[in-house]
DNA sequence: ACCTGAACACCGTTCAAGT
DNA sequence: ACCTGAACACCGTTCAAGT
């Protein structure tokens, strides 16, 4: 009496689908299942992870991971979160000392992690819409710790909101752009031709020059963060300036 | 002998769908199905335009469309052209006289245009990489025409270019967190609550302030053209001054 | 409590026809 | 030359079961 026999209906001719064996209770989990989406979409991409695909990564029928995840949207959610944290806690705090040189940094920095990890990049711009408006403790704790110190530094606080928001805003942008020339590059997609060059002789003569016209060029994302930051340190100035003026009119 | 029993299988029986004749040779054309995808996309939304959900709209057979379009994405490419041409047109020149002026209504035009169509927003925002990089004509011509006018002003090319790009960015990366804060609102979903507020005092009392966290408000678009005009007017004045300089020791 | 396949609605696309 | 339905592969999700 075999009693290999008792599986459902796999029976002696071949098995051409592998039929893969029941899994046992609790061998799977909302952080292995969050551990395969990113393995798997490393390898390919984000847009290419599908409920099928990650379950067969998995090996696990594709309904189980619903006992997890009520939808893919929570899933990405959960994905989000954990991507953003993660990203969050590589990004350096600012120094009262030095906040300039330090925002630089802070801001190359978020850069760089967006630009070494295109998962994270699809998750957090593509997904998120603010910086700041996220429901992560970590994230938003980071955020409090710049807005301190800049307003440590002397900075009115709706201007070091702002001075913050522009600054992500860029890198984020720039970010963005990029992942996507990227996937084009990816794809086989060229620079398209212009169409009539007789009429455009400005750009055909930058072209010449070397520039890529419309494309992101190496020191686009310095020198959005020269104006940010030239700017921010005019503010300042004027902003203690007006309050030592205020304190001497007070003194007479 | 009834010649109306010639189609295929509507019998006598009461035909629940109501079976839409046969639309005739040249009844449609790919300019009919862009104008039923925009009119179906602006009721709706951009994601939810489906193949045959403008196929009903345009009562024809679904198949019917990609006589026209090999596939959806080539609709939506040609879509993206159209909607791209017509913005770009809407948009002002720069004037030379006052290029500062006008290159600040430039981008507020662009601001406005974005948040008044939320279709154009998702075909230009969400598909297209960069600006310039369009093998649109006017598009490009319109881009040109900004470049000459500031190298005429006195800018050397790569500032122009520069100075441009970033506008361009700061501009769309703003409307398109705005587009995103819109859809979520559709969708009812509210600013999520911070998960430890002791934590984060100064956030805390900036919320109490009035300011919406992670949001954009209203004059945060203002903020970023502040400093990128700025940064320009120096970098011209700069640019000047070199110009002047050159010129006297040459003198000598 | 956890895992599963069958089944459904829906989408983009192909193909072999009809007119 | 243009329009069409049947059919396919694939996706997200539900549901009624299995263990």
């Amino acid at each position: 009496m075999p009693t290999e026999g008792i599986s459902v209906a796999s029976d002696s001719v071949a098995t051409d689908t592998p039929k893969r064996p029941r899994r046992r209770r609790g061998s799977i989990n909302a952080d292995d299942i969050l551990d395969a989406a990113f393995s798997l979409a490393a390898e390919t991409s984000l847009d290419s992870l599908t409920m099928p695909s990650l379950a067969a990564h998995l090996k696990v029928g594709v309904t189980s991971i619903y006992w997890y995840f009520r939808s893919k949207e929570y899933l990405l959610d959960a994905m989000t979160d954990r991507a953003l944290e993660r990203y969050s806690i590589g990004i350096p705090f600012i120094s009262a000392a030095s906040w300039d040189r330090s925002l630089r940094e802070h801001a190359r920095t978020m850069r760089r992690l967006f630009r070494e990890d295109p998962v994270l990049c699809d998750l957090v711009i593509m997904r998120t819409t603010t910086y700041g408006a996220s429901s992560n403790q970590v994230v938003m704790e980071r955020f409090e710790a710049v807005l301190t110190t800049l307003i440590e530094v002397g900075f009115r606080p709706k201007d070091a909101l702002d001075i913050y928001f522009s600054l992500a805003m860029h890198t984020r942008g720039l970010a963005m752009l990029e992942r996507r020339q990227d996937m084009d590059r990816e794809a086989g997609i060229q620079t398209p031709e212009m169409v009539d060059r007789d009429k455009l002789p400005t750009l055909t003569k930058l072209m010449k020059q070397g520039h890529t016209i419309g494309f992101v060029e190496e020191d686009t994302f310095e020198y959005g963060l020269d104006c940010f930051i030239e700017h921010a340190q005019k503010t300042l100035q004027k902003t203690q300036q007006a309050a030592i003026t205020r304190r001497e009119r007070r003194k007479k």
